[in-house]
DNA sequence: CCTACCGATCGGTAGG
DNA sequence: CCTACCGATCGGTAGG
């Protein structure tokens, strides 16, 4: 049998990032400095360099790891035969269970982009953009197939995205809610809320 | 005919606060320097000193002119002899033209509020728990009455105020919808997901 | 992984 | 409202 070699570094700089995850929520971006970062590591500050490149280097990594679950999110939603009504649902429970699994990587994803710089910032703007086509696609389709009534869709689905990005704000792992309410109890408030009346 | 002083200092000082108002929605409290904010203002940094405290204190100010607006609100729907669709309808509807008038103050008020310091940042929780609490109020009184279906009422409250609270992430004052169309839009989706259908 | 250190920048003050 | 300046802290590097 063979055993993992322990990998060191590697284990470090997962433990550095999920700190910084939770830092950079905690203070935002700007305000979490290196000492402190590497305080609460329990190293010095220049140690941290031995495995990461940057400051900036760790939030880019931060928001492009949870951008992937979202495109996860939406290939996987290619299947056939489905209503837009159950599609409308099921984006909205995976993209919540996303949010509440990382919910330190999602509050820094929601938050701290703008200090984002250059291709990252601007390849940040092109995953958010196509990804909110992907909500907008059902919406238009329940309303060609008659489910969904009238409504003005780049709105609802900005408001449909508040909500849910919002979650990181007010979410407490130790709630007396689960993942699964919260995201029921959403989809449908926006599903009733959009439906047509027969 | 007595002509107004020109108050040079004090319109300084609105002029401060209108751009760190901006730049504080723009980059961020902490990462706006007081040596940035002078530049942008025209003056030197030094010369911030003579219309304001510090830094923390513009921070305080507009948190709080802003936490006036909403308290104004709460305090004007007291009328008498509305249903609670209608009040639910009122309420959303000043909240967001709150936001949209003050949009700078507003995504600074939910975004750098974590920055303020001890009374303030205590006194900020009491006031915002507070104002919570009303809108909690007429959901509770709507399902009373029979006009809102059972919900979970803390879920869709913190639901609307992340719909209403967001709006600054994406308001655009050149954008093709006038508040009264945003307001509309999401007190009708909020009205119809969660009122009793008979 | 540390000590020692770099230049840059921070919020803010003294004094005029 | 400015010049000149303060001590503190910033992100990061050199060298071991």
């Amino acid at each position: 049998m063979v055993e993992e070699k322990p990998k060191r570094s590697s284990n470090r700089k997962m433990q550095i990032r999920t700190v910084a995850r939770n830092m950079f929520k905690e203070k935002g971006y700007a305000a979490t400095s290196m000492r402190g970062l590497a305080s609460e590591v329990g190293i010095e500050a220049a140690s941290l360099y031995n495995h990461i490149k940057s400051k900036h280097d760790i939030l880019q990594e931060v928001c492009f790891e949870i951008a992937e679950h979202f495109l996860l999110i939406q290939e996987s939603a290619e299947e056939e035969g489905l209503s837009a009504t159950e599609k409308f649902k099921i984006a909205i429970e995976k993209h919540i269970i996303v949010i509440i699994d990382n919910i330190d990587a999602a509050a820094v994803f929601f938050n701290e982009w703008r200090h984002l710089e250059n291709d990252s910032l601007h390849e940040f703007k092109r995953m958010r953009d196509q990804y909110e086509k992907h909500f907008l696609k059902i919406l238009s389709e329940g309303q060609a197939t008659g489910e969904f009534r009238n409504i003005n869709e780049k709105l609802i689905g900005l408001t449909l995205f508040s909500s849910m990005n919002w979650i990181y704000q007010w979410y407490q792992p130790t709630g007396k809610w689960n993942t699964k309410q919260i995201a029921d109890e959403i989809a449908d408030l926006f599903i009733t809320g959009i439906k047509k009346i027969k």
